[in-house]
DNA sequence: GAAGACCTGCTA
DNA sequence: TAGCAGGTCTTC
């Protein structure tokens, strides 16, 4: 569920409320396959009595750095959440030194936190970050130019570029009218201008508005305060299938691309 | 590539 | 009740 605005919100909240500089007294850990590499009772070992340094991002990773050196590498995957209230399926649970508490919260336990020596052992295999400058233009050109594959699974590859998810993916190629299965290789310079600038500003988007929440259910996106994300109003294509392009009011498509479904307009998107 | 695995909840 | 879900990893 949580792509880069997602995460990017959460982080800052976190920032807003202090977490940075405070100690972890103590934590819980409900579900030991969220924890890696170590056991339950070495991650709390290793965490407990640590200060939180400083709260970051990457991509989908949300970073705590601990004063020990060490950093927890946090996925929020599909349905990962991080609360001030304690709520159901609540996985780990962290005390913090004036009193507040961390709850981790995941229906589907698909989420992980990894506790690393360098944060580099998983940020090196990914791409340049969405919202940086080191996603540049020439980068990105390249990038699609040297495969030949359809360019909705390359934006979605975080080994490429770090942040998009199904959503923003979706979002990038309505906004740029590229059609999801194009051959990233077939792209002429003014699309690749496009997309690359679409990709920027629908997460850029997404960040202004906290993130995009779906629907009310417990699967769905709430940030640390327990807010869904405005940007729902903002999409255009995602979970829009059937109903008429905002440009053009043809229906919009459903397909399924590399093993994810895609939304697209079939008259504006072009193959 | 594609399919399965990891999980639970919502929707058709 | 089957099928699908905002993600990623492993295994054919």
């Amino acid at each position: 569920m949580p792509e880069l605005p997602e995460v990017e919100t959460i982080a800052r909240q976190l920032r807003a409320r202090g977490v940075e500089g405070q100690k972890i007294q103590s934590l819980k850990i409900n579900w030991a396959r969220i924890v890696e590499p170590l056991s339950v009772s070495a991650f709390s070992k290793q965490v407990c009595g640590t200060t939180i340094s400083e709260i970051s991002r990457e991509g989908k990773w949300l970073m705590f750095s601990l004063g020990s050196g060490k950093t927890i590498m946090i996925h929020l995957r599909m349905a990962g959440s991080l609360s001030m209230v304690p709520g159901p399926h609540d996985r780990i649970i962290l005390n913090l030194s004036d009193g507040l508490t961390l709850y981790y919260r995941d229906t589907r336990k698909f989420g992980r936190w990894k506790l690393v020596d360098d944060p580099q052992e998983i940020l090196g295999k990914l791409g340049p970050d969405a919202l940086t400058r080191r996603f540049t233009r020439k980068y990105f050109s390249e990038a699609m130019l040297s495969r030949h594959r359809p360019v909705k699974p390359l934006i979605l590859d975080q080994s490429i570029v770090a942040g998009l998810g199904n959503i923003y993916a979706d979002e990038a190629l309505w906004e740029s009218k590229i059609h999801p299965e194009r051959r990233s290789d077939s792209l002429v310079d003014a699309e690749l201008e496009k997309l690359f600038k679409a990709i920027k500003h629908v997460l850029r988007v997404g960040v202004e508005n906290q993130g995009t929440s779906l629907g009310e259910g417990k699967t769905n996106y709430r940030d640390l305060e327990g807010e869904s994300g405005r940007n729902r109003a903002e999409v255009k294509a995602y979970g829009r299938s059937g109903k008429p392009c905002d440009r053009c009011k043809t229906p919009l498509k459903k397909i399924v691309v590399a093993q994810r479904g895609t939304t697209f307009c079939p008259l504006c998107q072009t193959i």
